[in-house]
DNA sequence: ATTGACATTGGAGTGCACTCCAATGCTATA
DNA sequence: TATAGCATTGGAGTGCACTCCAATGTCAAT
């Protein structure tokens, strides 16, 4: 696969793979002798793992050394589960902070339709439950 | 109330509640004759509001826009619960996709547990699923 | 063989949200 | 009143994660 179609598919642009391959994220990408990238299912693998990751809020330091970890084979499987799960739960706290938003904000809304012509104040008040 | 005593109680630098200020996303704050902050349970309100929203992941333009519009008063009212649902909505997609990584990653890390001695790249496999 | 669309590189630039700093000023306590 | 520990400012600096760029090369189709 070229550059091109990866990034079609992925939805990360041809900067960004250039990028997570430069700094480690993903795979060397095997090349044709001209030097252009040809990309296998199992790179994309890698790089639906990193976005992955990515979307979920993990640092890119953290997948690099998930990575360097993978990269060290099988002594590491530990280390890399501790690196998982506690960003396992990292993402869930994140997750129910972002619940518990989410219901403030429903509230707020479901406010502004039945008060509209409340003052500003109140609204504010009833902001903070 | 003193900067120090708001940047304890929300867990935001006093930098940070200063930036907010000169930013527009929390009100000026009244001083004393020398110019120092003394914050109300009032401006408390606008710092928590920010703070929730930002944790939330709302940009700091987009609270701007808030900000504005509330100082407008009650003629953009439909504006603002606008703009507040497109945010909710932003952030329940936010919440499932979270949501479905997170169950990817439980999924990964009961894998590492029943299988420490399979081969990498079958854990890779399982990664993608 | 020319054209046009794609690819490559290293490095510079961007945008966001802080975070830090130095110089200076205020204030409560010994 | 001296000292220590707060506060203020404008502006510079930081860290992250891209994103863009110019110069150059590759390749398929006309």
């Amino acid at each position: 696969m070229t550059i091109a179609e990866v990034s079609k598919k992925t939805e990360l642009s041809a900067d960004t793979l250039r990028y997570y391959e430069r700094i480690g994220i993903i795979p060397e990408i095997e090349r044709s002798e001209s030097g252009i990238r040809n990309y296998t299912d199992y790179d994309l693998g890698w790089i639906e793992f990193s976005k992955c990751m990515r979307n979920s809020g993990m640092s890119i330091e953290s997948i690099i050394e998930y990575i360097k970890l993978y990269n060290k084979g099988d002594a590491t499987l530990e280390a890399r589960k501790q690196l998982l799960v506690s960003q396992r739960d990292a993402m869930q706290e994140k997750l129910n902070e972002l619940q518990a938003t989410l219901d403030k904000l429903n509230k707020k809304i479901e406010n502004y339709g039945n008060q509209m012509s409340v003052h500003e104040k109140d609204i504010l008040k009833n902001k903070n439950d």
